[in-house]
DNA sequence: AAATAAAAAGTGATCGATCCACTTCTGAGC
DNA sequence: GCTCAGAAGTGGATCGATCACTTTTTATTT
């Protein structure tokens, strides 16, 4: 039934021959339509469609030892970068590169091995890490390597890591509206971007001379966040909370809610993501906007220049990260401060 | 700095050399080590260790004609399958593939290009679309072409079709605890599974004699869901909503509170894919847990099984779907029938 | 111990493209 | 009409594996 398609492609040769040309002139059109003598070039182009060559791509990678393939490592768990990953994978293509997305069981450790053997396997032209990996085992290569966590020539911090001003502005304005005891209940310490918000959350409460309860290491779970506030000792004074992200945000709130706590009139809670369910929930979570499609779109676009040897990839895109403030964030119950409510 | 990392990797060759062996030898090594004497087998051990030889996949697929690698061919688009995907590209590693992902702008016919421009091209051993493709592009490929959304020889539906039972689950439910009249907001009938869920839903309210008030082709936001509440006339008797999914279960909910109607006393929601968000909202979503590992995992050993030419993949794991009952469900405001609140 | 079968190891061709070192055109200038 | 530079085209080598065959070694039987 599917004979026809199932028949062996043609290959560079059986073009040639039908063209009336060498296999290295149909090779040449491949690679440069425009050095061929006008009449040359119509006769491979009518061969090609005749034949419905398409190039073996392997047996041009092992030429080249080019495959025009980037790998992609991901870790397994919570959080898929899915939106990154589509944009990342979107540039990539349009620069002539195919994408492998590799997702890896286990630790860093178990990461940095997998991309050693990407690197080695000759398939890959470079690799994006978009997971914490082990540093000591990625020494040398061979091909390039683009971690999304780390940071650029300048410090400025790129990818996974941008967000230490949005944490800064965060904390800065519930301070405004009266607040002094503070909760963050922070993601999984194993990812970058969870280390960064919980580094600035303390330095930022450090300097505006604020008390923080403690910092919960949570997993990026509702659940975590629900268990955070269930395990809050009556009296606490805790009236603001710095959530991971939407979902533990929302495991607070519930929280709170259990314990006869309204958000926000008793607690306000931070999300960070600006997810669709918290934008519709009740109360509407105030949380960050992050622009993950520029994530994915930075990070490769490091990698390509990396291949390709030029030196400063200045981020065509600039991440912007949006502080939105909606319904649960508010003054604290007896606002002492001048209440600046936004 | 890294001279010694891109230094060029060692080849078959160089390791017969140094064992003192054929590079045949060392090429029935690598596939079955058992198959040689235990002297040579140690000598090449040592060789391969020395050298730090690693099989170059490139040349051994263009020998082969067999890449082992399959591609997952996706939309862009608000819907990104990461846990299917992180599975069913776990399971394919087990089985010594690797996955490429391929991730589509455009509609189906788009897609259905894209895959037989895959196909053609040598790279791929079989493809597996997760998302709806224009099936007359895609006659024959030469290639195994694995369908998440498509049926098995039994009729019995995979992957993405799964959940027909649940619907009616659902409907059945809410009619037992006395709704009459029902509102369903659809998915992007562009989704198979919407479609499918938006069908088995109107079967069911015929066969239950019931009414729906209508069905909104939602695009899966939040928005569609709080848009279709907004639209509801007053007075219009709905008074149980099934939504595509939980976020646009979350748009509904607060449609409704914002038209003064509380749930779930004035008007029941059922979600899907019990997002852990649903989980901690408040009311919290009454929705379905849809086992998206096991939706990964059985299409890529459809997509395995089709590769090895074996004729009935039975899935292994068998995906279950479970009706979740929280607070977003209850009787209806008047209801006249015995109220069997579960 | 010789004959024979079976297992192990070696030889050279092959996959389908690109690239290198040449040879053969083409056409402008005198 | 001739020369000659440069463009266009050619044949063969090459990338690094596997595979079909052939040859050598080892094991088994009589």
């Amino acid at each position: 039934m599917t004979d026809a398609g199932r028949k062996r492609p043609s290959t560079i040769h059986e073009v040639a021959r039908l063209a009336g040309v060498s296999h290295t002139t149909v090779s040449r059109y491949l690679q440069d339509k425009d050095n061929l003598k006008p009449k040359t070039r119509l006769k491979v182009e009518y061969a090609v469609k005749a034949l419905d060559y398409r190039p073996n791509l392997v047996a041009r990678s092992m030429r080249t030892r080019r495959t025009n393939r980037l790998a992609i490592v991901l870790a397994t768990g919570p959080h898929f970068p899915g939106r990154q990953l589509a944009a990342a994978s979107e540039v990539a293509h349009q620069a002539g590169y195919q994408v492998e997305v590799v997702s890896v069981e286990g630790g860093p450790r178990a990461r940095a091995a997998r991309i050693d053997e990407l690197a080695r396997s000759g398939q890959v032209d470079g690799i994006l890490a978009m997971s914490s990996i082990d540093l000591k085992v990625t020494k040398s290569l061979g091909v390039p390597l683009v971690r999304s966590e780390s940071h650029d020539e300048k410090l400025r911090v790129l990818g996974d890591l941008a967000g230490a001003a949005e944490v800064r502005e965060i904390v800065e304005h519930l301070s405004s509206l009266g607040h002094r005891t503070f909760l963050h209940v922070a993601g999984d310490q194993e990812y970058a971007s969870a280390r960064n918000r919980k580094s600035v959350y303390l330095e930022t409460i450090e300097r505006l001379g604020l008390h923080s309860f403690g910092v919960i290491d949570g997993d990026w779970s509702g659940q975590s966040g629900y268990d955070a506030i269930a395990a809050l000792p009556a009296g606490c004074g805790v009236t603001a909370v710095v959530a991971a992200n939407d979902v533990v945000a929302m495991g607070v709130i519930r929280g709170a809610r259990d314990r006869g706590w309204e958000v926000p009139r008793d607690l306000s809670v931070f999300g960070w993501d600006d997810e669709d369910m918290g934008r519709f929930a009740t109360p509407a979570l105030s949380t960050v906007a992050v622009d993950r499609e520029a994530q994915g779109r930075n990070a490769i676009a490091r990698l390509l220049a990396e291949i390709r040897g030029e030196p400063a990839p200045e981020p065509s895109v600039h991440t912007v990260n949006r502080v939105i403030h909606r319904e649960s964030t508010a003054p604290p119950p007896q606002a002492d401060g001048r209440s600046e409510a936004q």
